[in-house]
DNA sequence: CTTACGGCCTGGGTGC
DNA sequence: TGCACCCAGGCCGTAA
């Protein structure tokens, strides 16, 4: 692989990445919660082991494409690949980051992600969730708790468990907890298999866009009937996003904390 | 220790 | 035409 990179702030180490890279092989192509780890091997032989960590932030894509092909705004890394195809990254607001991961330097931020929510049982779930007196909404964000879930799978998930985004994590009961089990894996299921939401500009890395958002029932949706009952979908701040819910299927906590 | 919250990063979209 | 403002996800510092 050969790298050029345009704009590096969102890098952690430019440099590292310029000479790590070039000369090496891409071993495996892997995710972890919302990375996509790289593993990389040496050309010469030598057996180091290092890996290439990418989080796309918001707006962050990566591609394969002919190296001819037009560059799109806001592409800043360029990784010409052996067979002729530049690999490129492109983020409009560069909240993405990319860090390269030395052999076995501090794993911290891989090591302090929580369990992966289409690989967690049940019973690990619940304990994750049942102990904790924050609001579920914050607890299902946290990538401590579990790695991968975002805004919109999170509002999607609570939907379907019919559960208010507000309520804590230990006053849910079993049932209601089992409802969000299985309603996190169904959504994150058929998001994967739709390849993913394409609110504004996301795409895989052929450059197609997901399907999910059509079938998104309150992400977006303030002010639309729930399709379950009818009633207006709303939106407000819980955990410091917006959230979106329906006030009839997702009955607010008894107590007020606002 | 746990939880809550405000601020910061960036730039496209929106509304005046 | 310009421009202020909002918002997104992750992270960090601070406070209780």
């Amino acid at each position: 692989m050969e790298v050029r990179l345009g704009k590096t702030d969102f890098i952690e180490d430019p440099a590292a990445i310029e000479r790590e890279l070039t000369g090496s092989w891409i071993s495996a192509v892997r995710r972890h919660g919302k990375f996509v780890v790289l593993d990389l091997k040496s050309g010469n032989g030598a057996n180091e082991s290092r890996t290439l960590l990418i989080h796309l932030g918001m707006t962050g894509q990566i591609r394969t494409c002919p190296p001819e092909e037009p560059i799109a705004p806001h592409t800043h890394v360029f990784v010409s690949l052996d067979d002729g195809r530049e690999m490129r990254y492109t983020d409009i607001r560069r909240f993405g980051k990319i860090r390269l991961l030395e052999d076995g330097g501090p794993e911290d931020t891989l090591g302090k992600l929580g369990l992966d929510p289409t690989e967690v049982n049940e019973k690990e779930f619940v304990a994750r969730l049942a102990t904790r007196r924050a609001r579920v909404k914050a607890l299902l964000l946290d990538q401590r708790v579990l790695r991968g879930m975002g805004n919109i799978y999170t509002d999607e998930s609570l939907w379907r468990a019919r559960i208010h985004p507000r309520r804590l994590g230990a006053n849910i009961s079993k049932v209601e907890l089992h409802r969000l089990y299985l309603a996190i894996r169904s959504v994150l299921a058929e998001a994967i298999r739709l390849r993913g939401s394409s609110i504004s500009d996301y795409v895989d890395a052929e450059g197609n866009r997901g399907e999910f958002q059509l079938r998104h029932r309150v992400y977006q949706r303030e002010g639309k009937e729930c399709s379950r009952c009818r009633s207006v979908i709303r939106r407000e701040i819980v955990a410091g996003r917006s959230s979106y819910f329906c006030p009839r299927c997702q009955p607010q906590p008894r107590k007020r904390l606002t």
